[in-house]
Order: structure tokens, then sequence, then C-alpha cells
DNA sequence: ACTGCTTTAGGACGTTTGTCCTATTTGATT
DNA sequence: AATCAAATAGGACAAACGTCCTAAAGCAGT
């Protein structure tokens, strides 16, 4: 098989473990079993276990940004656009109830095992975070901009980690009705 | 030694370790060297590491309910006793940005880890969200106490991820200052 | 068919993990 | 001083971990 094809078929399974069960607890034998490959293959595409962390989050970074881009072309105005934030939560609700935000639980997990890749886990935040901003700014609040951008953001994450502990749909949804009306409030 | 007393440092290392590096990276290995007692010894107080997991959360339990109860005998009103949730943020700020929040970490890597101790960490949150709850109704918002309380609870939670994912000692604090003026602006 | 590079399989390695076992020490009671 | 349960130390154990090595298979271009 082609050797990219192979190495896109690690990250996209080390990728969905990672998220699933931590990327510490996700073992090396368990990827190859997602991705049927022997153990020892590994080390022809990846040199060690962090290397594959790298990969992990440069994909979900790309995904990111191509997201973010597609939300600008749909998205009628900035309101509009971080409505489509917003609305993520909802649609990823099953996804965020059993392990939580991809980006938050990863960047958490990474800053508990002081691993050197946690900076680079930050960097999804950071994608979010000016991609907000910028729809602020849109919205005339040039002045406050980045500040409303993280209060939004934490909103989500904290969103996130509550709704999954108690595994609570009503309070999600009351939530996230709560951030819309903030929304509209500041317009 | 009393068999007592070996126990509680066990625990309270453990509860220690647990939150710098988190449950399953924290090894006997590295719980004894910091109770400075050998490995086996182990197993004549705790049958199985989930054993000292439990313990770690019952202490954890005790000690926040303790903290509640002051936090009743020393507020002056419930918005003085609401404020004193909120101001354990700052005074953790120290901590909350090396390792997070405790309640809201060790609660996301258990569920992470699918851990049958996840529920008993949740727990935690449930003190938190009925003392909470508790003081709205004694503001005279009995009609949504419980909705207030998670969302104060849901703030805090995304403050605390973000503030340590950015190091960002200037977010935090405008962002615990919004928690006030909101808070007032309930009353 | 042959060659040479790419890709894979499978096992060996040294460590570390949680767990268990047994011998020894400690300390109170007689 | 003798006794005995409580408490500890230290090593043995299999399993799992990340890593490395080598031989074989796949697959082009000639």
């Amino acid at each position: 098989m082609n050797s990219r094809a192979t190495r896109e078929s690690i990250v996209e399974a080390a990728d969905e473990l990672f998220y699933q069960q931590g990327f510490e607890h996700t073992s090396f034998a368990h990827i190859a079993s997602a991705v049927k490959i022997s153990r020892g293959n590994f080390y022809y595409h990846f040199k060690a276990k962090d290397e594959i962390l790298d990969a992990v989050i440069d994909l979900r970074l790309a995904k990111t940004e191509a997201m973010l881009e597609k939300w600008e072309m749909e998205g009628e105005g900035p309101e509009d656009r971080i409505l489509c934030f917003v609305h993520i939560l909802i649609a990823n609700w099953a996804k965020i109830e059993k392990h939580g935000c991809p980006v938050g639980t990863l960047s958490a997990e990474l800053i508990k095992l002081d691993h050197v890749a946690k900076d680079e886990a930050t960097r999804l935040f950071t994608l979010f975070r000016k991609w907000l901003a910028k729809q602020f700014e849109e919205l005339g609040r040039e002045a406050d901009a980045d500040e409303l951008a993280m209060h939004l953001l934490a909103r989500s994450q904290g969103v996130a980690t509550l709704a999954s502990a108690f595994r609570d749909e009503i309070f999600f949804k009351s939530e996230v009705e709560r951030m819309r009306s903030w929304l509209a409030s500041l317009v």
C-alpha cells in the first residue's frame, strides 16, 4: 500500500482513539489493531508515539481551519457565523456527552502530563479564539473583541465539561440558549 | 507507625499527585517514594489502586463539605457566600494555572478512562451544585436556583480550563470580575 | 526474470506497571 | 523477658508498555 495512505489511516485512528480514551491510555497495540497493521510497522512511519500525537494535532488544526473557513463562507453576517460556532455544541452533543470537548480534554490531559506538545494543543484554542475575535470585530466590538471571544470560548468549555459529567442534555441546551441570548444582547 | 496515620499519608500524597499529574499517570512507585514507604506495604492498606482513588475522592468530598460549611458560617448573606465560591478561583490561581481545576480535571480524566469511579467524582460537582442552588434560593431565585448554580459552575470550569491552557492571569481575573457583575445583576 | 527500493510483519529488548507473597521488624501486653 | 498481632520491607510475578531490529513481502522499472 502507499506509504501516505497508511500514515493517514494511522493518524485518523489515533485521532479517534485519543479522543475516546485519552492520549496516554491509548497504546500502540490499540492503534495497530484499529488500523489492522503490525506494531513493528509503526516505526517505519513514526519514530515515536509523540510524533503521532503531533500528527494528530496537525490533523485537528487542519480540520478546524477548514471548518472555520467554511463558516466564513456560509454565515451571512458575523452574528450568524458566531452562531455556527455555538451550534457545533448541539451537533456534537452525543460525542461531547461521552468524551467531552476534543479540544479541551486533550489540552487538559497534556497540561497534566506536562507534555512537550501541550502548547501545540493550545493552538487549537487559539484558532477558535482568533476567528471568534474577528467576528466580534466585524460586529463592531473592536475594543473588546478578544475578550468576548475568550468569554464565549470559556463558556463553551464549561458547558461541555459539566454536561458530560452530569450527562444532562437539558442543562446543555439551556446553556446554549443562554449563549444565544447573550450574543443577541451584544448587537 | 499507626495504621491509620500511614493510610492517611498515602491518601494525602495520592491526592496531591493525582491532581498534579493525573490518576493514570501516577504509579504506586511514585506515591510510595512520596510517602517514603515500600511498594509492598501498600497492599496492607489498600487492595488495589482503585481503592486509593476512592479514598482520595472521599477525602476531597469531606474537605469540600467542610469548606462549604465554613462559608455558610462566614458569609453574611447569600450573595456574600456565592462570592466566597467565586474567590477560591483567585485564591487558587497558582495551582489552577499549573494543573487546572481539581474537580473538573479528575472528572474529565475518569470519564475518558470510562472508570468505574467516574460517577463518584461527579459527586464533587454535585456538592457545589446543591450548595450554590441553596444560596440562589435564599437570594429569592427559587424558580431557577439550580439552573443558576449550574451556570455559575460551568463558567468557573470554562475559566479554569482556558486560563490554564493560555496561562493568562489577565483573562482569568477579568472573567472573575464578569462573574461578580453577573451576580450583582441578579439581585 | 531480475534488480532495487518501499513497505510490512513479527518477534526481541529492557522497563515499568499493578499485584501478590513471604520474611522480618515493630510495639504493645503480659 | 516472652509473646503475638500489627505493620513494614523487599522481592517475585505476569502482563503491557514504547522501542528497536531483521527478514520477508510487495512492487515498481528494466
